[in-house]
DNA sequence: AGTACATTTAACCTATTAGTTAATTAACTG
DNA sequence: CAGTTAATTAACTAATAGGTTAAATGTACT
């Protein structure tokens, strides 16, 4: 995956709106006015974020009648699960260290008051 | 976790910069003109990422003399991850539900083609 | 004290983003 | 065909981001 994409996978993700958007559409697809229920801003606003949703492939937009269904898209939500992947050891390890950490200050302490 | 938060490690990690340093500092803590090596834009605006990095918590900063080494933390990028975790089925098993789909299309067949 | 190095701050510029209201397009319905 | 509903476009605004160059800060070395 190139870098560019994932850029804007980020960018589009990192708006609350987007991702209460693509949450509605994990439970299965709506239209736009459908998504706009749940926020306060006018439908426009609402409506500019398929089209950013949809610039960055995380959903794809079908026709029926006046309706635009969304449908979400996991596509690059994968992609950057592969790519947080090159960090999981950061977060997995951090624990094992502390405790490495841990015990070898504990071995220390030990060894002090044997010494004392 | 918040959704602040999120849009936080969110907007961060959508400056390919910033997805640079951070591969960096995978490597190792790093200091500011170290990260900027790699770049072509000047020290200045190499140093504002730091900044950016560590008010979203993905580094931390200590300080030796006049170098500020920065070092990965990973914490931000496993709540993501945990984030992502929701979405998982979307592409762990949308081969399989097209898979269900078709099987199930295919057992209506059948049971038209027993009735008719 | 004076110089050199690492980093940041200041002041500025430009592009982009997310919202607004008003107007428009497109498709169905009576 | 007129009216209604769904969605978008247009034109505008305010905030933010990421870069620039020049100046300032902090620390070490001699």
């Amino acid at each position: 995956m190139s870098t560019g994409s994932l850029s804007i996978t980020l960018a589009t993700l990192a708006d609350p709106t987007r991702r209460a958007i693509l949450a509605q559409l994990a439970q299965g697809e709506a239209t736009v006015t459908e998504l706009a229920e749940p926020f306060e801003i006018s439908l426009p606003a609402v409506s500019k974020h398929p089209k950013v949703l949809e610039r960055a492939h995380l959903i794809t937009r079908s026709r029926d009648a006046q309706w635009r269904p969304c449908c979400l898209n996991p596509e690059p939500l994968k992609d950057l699960a592969d790519w947080l992947e090159h960090y999981r050891q950061f977060w997995e390890h951090s624990f094992d260290r502390l405790d490495e950490y841990l015990q070898e200050l504990q071995a220390q302490e030990s060894q002090q008051d044997g010494k004392d």
